[in-house]
DNA sequence: TTGCAATTGCAACATAGTTGCATTAATTTT
DNA sequence: AAAATTAATGCAACTATGTTGCAATTGCAA
């Protein structure tokens, strides 16, 4: 069904996906979001977006759901397809907009890939 | 510190993997042996065998914790770089033998991947 | 077989996420 | 602009996954 109305609480969530363009876990948002929203209100705002196409999700290494807004979002093409970076030093994830090959694999077929790849990000490199 | 002794419940846990080559979620361990053993004592056999390098890990396309038992296993080459093929209808996981080609990725130094690839499977792709 | 440390069971807890339902607030209708 | 409609929210209770402390048990070495 997705966003029909644009609440205050809607608004709020999605200004902390516009200022950053980093992913966020549903924890960390929830977290940032307690003073103005119930949790409830958090899962079912990120479940609309996410069938509008605004944000995306993807597992975190933690197994943790992780949000993020990327370029590549809209209703139709939902960017299920890039690969995610995660920092194993602060966390931070990020989303790749590289293309990984994935060779095709006898008798199955591939639909959808979930590429997290983890080490060391800019920051944390040095 | 890994496997000491070779208890009932351990054999039982092992026997599974030995079974059948294929990954398991945790939930589905607990619920196979719950008359045999508490689910903490799963959970904790689970860590022992992977730190011996026996299983290892890795999130399924729901976000649990799966567990399979492969050729690439050993205590000191965690084979935590090979990816794994989640069946979209009967939720089956594989573990694959293939190498997929991870690009460098600037300013970034990437330790580890967590790749899943979904679709159908063998059995599933008819 | 005895003793000790590893292992297990259990209960209680922690955290992520969901559900039903009454209330509130956007939006549409009049 | 007020009333009506219904999406959205808050809350409490619930489910599921996973963890912890501790007492009881069991495997194994001496």
């Amino acid at each position: 069904m997705g966003i029909i109305r644009k609440t205050k609480a809607v608004t709020t969530v999605l200004q902390i996906f516009e200022e950053k363009n980093e992913a966020k876990s549903v924890v960390h948002l929830i977290e940032l979001v307690k003073d103005k929203m119930n949790k409830t209100t958090v899962y079912r705002i990120l479940d609309r977006l996410e069938q509008d196409g605004v944000i995306h999700s993807f597992n975190g290494k933690d197994g943790l759901k992780w949000y993020a807004k990327c370029e590549g979002c809209s209703a139709n093409h939902h960017s299920d397809k890039h690969p995610h970076f995660q920092c194993t030093e602060c966390d931070k994830v990020e989303c790749l907009s590289i293309e990984i090959n994935i060779p095709s694999i006898k008798n199955h077929k591939v639909e959808s890939t979930d590429i997290l790849l983890m080490g060391q990000c800019e920051v944390c490199c040095v």
